[in-house]
Parts: structure tokens; sequence; C-alpha cells
DNA sequence: ACCTGAACACCGTTCAAGT
DNA sequence: ACCTGAACACCGTTCAAGT
């Protein structure tokens, strides 16, 4: 099977989501298509792009799955659930600037429907970091949350998912109603 | 001069001041020291542990200047000013977990700022994350802005550290007030 | 108690050489 | 056009051996 960058994509997903950022390695990659690692520098400049390349693919995934109609939150659901959906994605975004083509689209949706909010144009960038960063925090706990819960069952508490997403939405909420009064 | 717990800190924030994250590591800390990095094992278990010192470092130092008295503004801007004071903390931050002495002091003080600001139990634990997400990112940013202000200084947009200080003052209100009307 | 050199099992990346 | 082995300059960590 020849190699393509989609076919990079797919097994360095499959890697996150199997061990984790600190497995995702050239040489593992290469391994699984296959090829020596030194190929994969045909294929690709450097590692970098190879993060950017996994970001274009969660961020497209998001795009096509919202509406201009959609509302904030309907929207901030989907973000988190595509993030959960690749292993590590909120380092990720940490490592990479947010250059890719889908991303900024994304970013963009995102200042519009703050923009409906009511949020001024000098406001716009902070209030989308707080809101995207809080996104990002909540997936990353709630990973070291699941994690827990497998790993020794016999935990002293017990959170059902309805709780997870019921906490997740008030956390928006406190955004939303925060942009809204300060408006 | 003989080695200590404080001196391997001492070189480690040097470090990660002058070259950042990618930069700190065992034979360069060793170096620095004046030691083999396999020295460096004798006082140290691992890596990680050196993250933690260095985290515990920056919470007793913020600790050292907040008292009870403090409003929760007040001390998020003591946050901010100790998280920029040694480089690529947020991606520290990130990456050990909130175990250590005087961060886990910190966390209670800010919990118990929330629950003054009417925040339930329930709700403590997604407040303070987004609160203490938002103060990381906000850093990360500011840093970034200002590596571009510098490197090209003909840059089409002037920010101010007033400009930038209001920024970091209307993302707080907007948790505060949000956290306030959803009490 | 404290330090060391040498080694192990890894990294990302380059490059001359092959088809 | 696409791939390779070998090498370079690094990592974190271990361990027998030294004082």
């Amino acid at each position: 099977m020849n190699i393509s960058i989609t076919r990079i994509i797919d097994v360095s997903v499959d890697i996150l989501n199997k061990d984790g950022i600190s497995s995702l390695t050239m040489r593992k990659i290469a391994d699984r298509l296959q090829i020596a690692a030194a190929s994969l520098y045909f294929h690709v400049k450097d590692k970098r792009e190879i993060y950017g390349l996994i970001i274009e693919y969660i961020c497209s995934a998001i795009l096509n799955q919202i509406t201009l109609q959609d509302t904030l939150e309907k929207i901030c659901f989907i973000i988190r659930k595509e993030y959960k959906a690749v292993g590590d994605s909120p380092q990720l975004f940490a490592v990479s600037p947010p250059i890719t083509e889908s991303r900024i689209i994304l970013i963009n949706m995102i200042f519009d429907k703050l923009r409906e909010l009511g949020v001024s144009d000098e406001h716009l960038a902070v209030s989308g970091n707080l809101l995207h960063n809080y996104i990002l925090s909540f997936v990353t706990n709630e990973k070291i949350w699941e994690n827990y819960t497998e790993e020794d069952s016999d935990i002293p508490f017990e959170v059902g998912i309805s709780d997870i997403n019921k906490q997740f939405k008030f956390g928006l909420q406190v955004i939303f109603k925060g942009l809204e009064v300060l408006r």
C-alpha cells in the first residue's frame, strides 16, 4: 500500500489513541507504515508538520458536524467530543501554532458566535481563548478522571456520564453568562 | 559548592528562562552543577521530580505573597506574575500532577475564595479549573505575544502593558460575574 | 555518602546511495 | 519519484565501580 498523508494521519491517530503522545515517534509511525524512518521525510517536513496534520484532521472533523445555525453551546459539545476522540489532543494543541486552515475557520466561526452574544471586537481574542481553553482543559481532566476510575474501580465517589456533561455545561454557562453581563 | 535541591531548582529555573523547557535536560542541569548526569540521580528520583520541584518553588513563591484577606482578583494577578517569572511554566503544569504541597494549599485557598463568591461544592472543581486554566493560557499567549513584538518590531498593531492587564482583568471578570449569576 | 564512566535503549534528522 | 542504511547529535536512566 503506497504512503499518503492520509495514511500518516491514520496511523498517527491510532498510536495516539493506543499509547499516547510520548509514543508518537517518527520511528514508530514509519514502522506502522512499513517504511524506514528516514522515508517519512520524503512526505513530511518534520515532526511538527505531523502534529499540524493531526490537528487539521480534528478541526475538519468538527467543521463537518456544525452549521452556522448551531448554538455556541452545541458547537462546544461537538468540539469536546472530537477532542476526546484522539488521545492527548490537548497537548497537541498546546504545542502547535494555530495556523492550519480548518483551525482558522473554526476560530472565526467561534468569533462570529461570540459577536452574536454581544462580545466586542476588543474582547474577542481573550473570550475565544477563554472558551477554547476551558474545553481543552476539561477534556484533559476528563481523561485523567476516566483512567482513575478504570484502574482502581473501588474509588470512594461515583460519577456518571450525565454528571460530567452537566459539569461541562456549567462551565460553559459561566463563560456565556459572564460575557453577557459584561457586554 | 555542594549540591542541594535548592541549587538544582535554581539552575533549572535559569535554564528554563534562558532556553525553554526543551533545553531542560538532565545532562544540562548536571553540566551547570559541574557534576555528571548520573550523579543527579543521587539527589532526585527522575526528571518528573525536578518538574515537581520547580512547580513547588513557583507555588510557594505565590503563597508567600498572598494573605487570606486578598481578593480573588488580586490573587490571580499574583499567580499570573509568578507564572510569567519562570519560562514555559504552563507546560510544566500541564505535565505534572497537582500533588505537591504548596500547590494543594494554593488550590484550597482558591476554593475558599470561590466559596465566598457563592460557588457550591458541586461546582468547585470545574470553577477552580476554569479559573486556573484561564490564567495558564493567558500567560502562554502573553509570552507568544511578547516574542512576536520583539522579533519583528514593525507589527501592524501596538499593544501596551496596561492594555494586556485590562484584557487579563476582563477574562477574570467574565468568570467571576458568570459564577455570581449562576450561584 | 556521594560521584563517575560507560553503557542501554531510545529520540529527530540528514544524507549519500540505491531503484 | 520514492526509499534505504548508516550516521550524527542528542535524550533519560542504570549500574558497577570508585572515593
